[in-house]
DNA sequence: CTTTTTTCGGGACACGCTGTTCAGTTATGA
DNA sequence: TCATAACTGAACAGCGTGTCCCGAAAAAAG
C-alpha cells in the first residue's frame, strides 16, 4: 500500500492518522502501561476505523516501534563528541531526555514495554563497548571481561534513565550526569591502566 | 477453599497439582517467554483440569508469584555476610544463580516476566542501600545523591545476573563477582570516603 | 472543475483466550 | 469404610484480535 519508509507521505491523511495513533499510545501507555493497551483502546483514542489502523500498522507493537524513531532521532542529535572524556553522551543524553520527558516516560519508563529498554540497552551497550575499546591503549589485549564492564556500565545508565523518567528520582540532568560517572568512572579508569595486575 | 499459606499442604492431590503447574510455567517460559504463555498452556502441559486451575491460581500471574517464593527462598539462604566488604552479596548470589540456572534463567532472564526483575531490583536496591548507610562515616551526612548511586549499582547487577541467566555472558560465578567489583567499588570507595568536596 | 485514485469509516465475522459454573468422578485422610 | 475435599470435562459469556467488504470522503491527476 506504501513502502517501509513514508517519510514525508504524500498524502495528508496517511500522516494525520498515524500521527494520531502514535499519540494515542503514548497517552494511554502513561495511562495503563503498555501491556493493558489495546488496539480497540487506540482506535478509540486516535478516533480511526479499526480497518485503517491495520492499514497502517500490523499490531501495537508496530506502533511503539514506530514512536521508537521518534526517540532515535532525538538520540542521533546527541553529537558524537569523541572529546577524550570517557562516555561524553551521558549529560546531553540526560539533557535531551529531560526536554522530551513525556515521551521519554512512555517509552522508557516503568509502564513502558520492556523490548523498548531491551533495544536501548542494546544500542548503548555497543556505544560504550567502542568508547572502551578506543580509550584502551592498544599494547593492552581488551580484557576477557570486556562484555561484562560494558554490561555493568548499561545496566547502571538504563536503571538511572528509567527511575528518573518515572519520577522516583529527582535531580537534574546535570546532578544525574555526576553520579553516573561519580559510581562508574573511578572504576573503568582503574580497569583501563592496570596492567593485568588482576586476571579477569 | 486453603489459606494463603498452604505450605505443606494436608491434601497430596493439592501439592501435586501446584507444583505441576509452577513447573510447567517455568518450562514453558523457557520454550516461548513469560508473555506468550496462556493459561491453556498451562493447563495442558501441567495436564489438569480448567477448573482446577482456577481453584489454585487466580491467573498465570500468581503463578508466577508462586514461583518466585522458591526463589526467593534461595535467597534467604544467602548469608547476610556482614564481614565489613562492601556488596558482600555479590559472589554467593552468583553462586546460587548458578546452582539454580533453569529457575534463575526463567525468572530473570530476557524471556521472563519484566515484574519479576522489577520485584528483584527494589529488594536489591533495599540491601545495598542499607550497606552504604551502614558503611557511611558518621560524620559524613548521606548524600543527596544516594538514591541515584544505589540505583547505579543495582542496575548493574541486575544486568549482569539478567545477561548472564540468558547465557550471553558466559563466566564463573567468581569472574562475575570480580567483574561488577572491579567498574563500582573504586567509585563507590571515592564516594564513601570524600568529605563533599564536589557537591552532589 | 471533473475524473480517477487513495484512504477512511464502520459493521460483521471467525478465532483464540479468559474466567466462571456445574454436575459427575476420583482420591484422600480419619 | 465413609464423609469430605479435590479433580474432571464441558459448556458458557465476554472481550480482544485481525480480516474483509463496501460506500463515503478526501486528495491527486487531468
Amino acid at each position: 500500500m506504501f513502502g517501509n519508509r513514508e517519510r514525508e507521505s504524500p498524502d495528508r491523511r496517511v500522516r494525520r492518522t498515524r500521527r494520531a495513533i502514535r499519540q494515542a499510545l503514548v497517552d494511554l501507555i502513561l495511562i495503563k502501561g503498555y501491556e493493558a493497551v489495546t488496539v480497540t483502546d487506540l482506535i478509540n483514542r486516535a478516533d480511526v476505523g479499526r480497518s485503517t489502523f491495520y492499514a497502517h500498522f500490523a499490531d501495537k507493537e508496530e506502533v511503539l516501534f514506530s514512536s521508537l524513531d521518534e526517540l532515535a532521532e532525538l538520540l542521533r542529535l546527541v553529537p558524537a563528541t569523541r572529546s577524550g572524556t570517557l562516555l561524553s553522551f551521558s549529560l546531553p543524553l540526560f539533557q535531551h531526555l529531560h526536554e522530551q520527558r513525556r515521551l521519554a516516560r512512555a517509552l522508557l519508563g516503568r509502564r513502558g514495554a520492556a523490548v523498548v529498554r531491551l533495544r536501548g540497552e542494546q544500542i548503548m551497550a555497543a556505544v560504550v563497548r567502542d568508547e572502551l575499546m578506543a580509550a584502551l591503549p592498544s599494547e593492552i589485549p581488551p580484557p576477557a571481561s570486556l562484555d561484562m564492564i560494558v554490561t555493568c556500565v548499561t545496566g547502571a545508565f538504563m536503571a538511572l534513565m528509567r527511575r528518573w523518567a518515572d519520577g522516583e528520582l529527582v535531580a537534574t540532568p546535570a546532578e544525574m550526569d555526576a553520579a553516573f560517572r561519580a559510581v562508574v568512572i573511578p572504576g573503568l579508569d582503574a580497569i583501563l591502566t592496570t596492567r593485568r595486575s588482576h586476571p579477569m
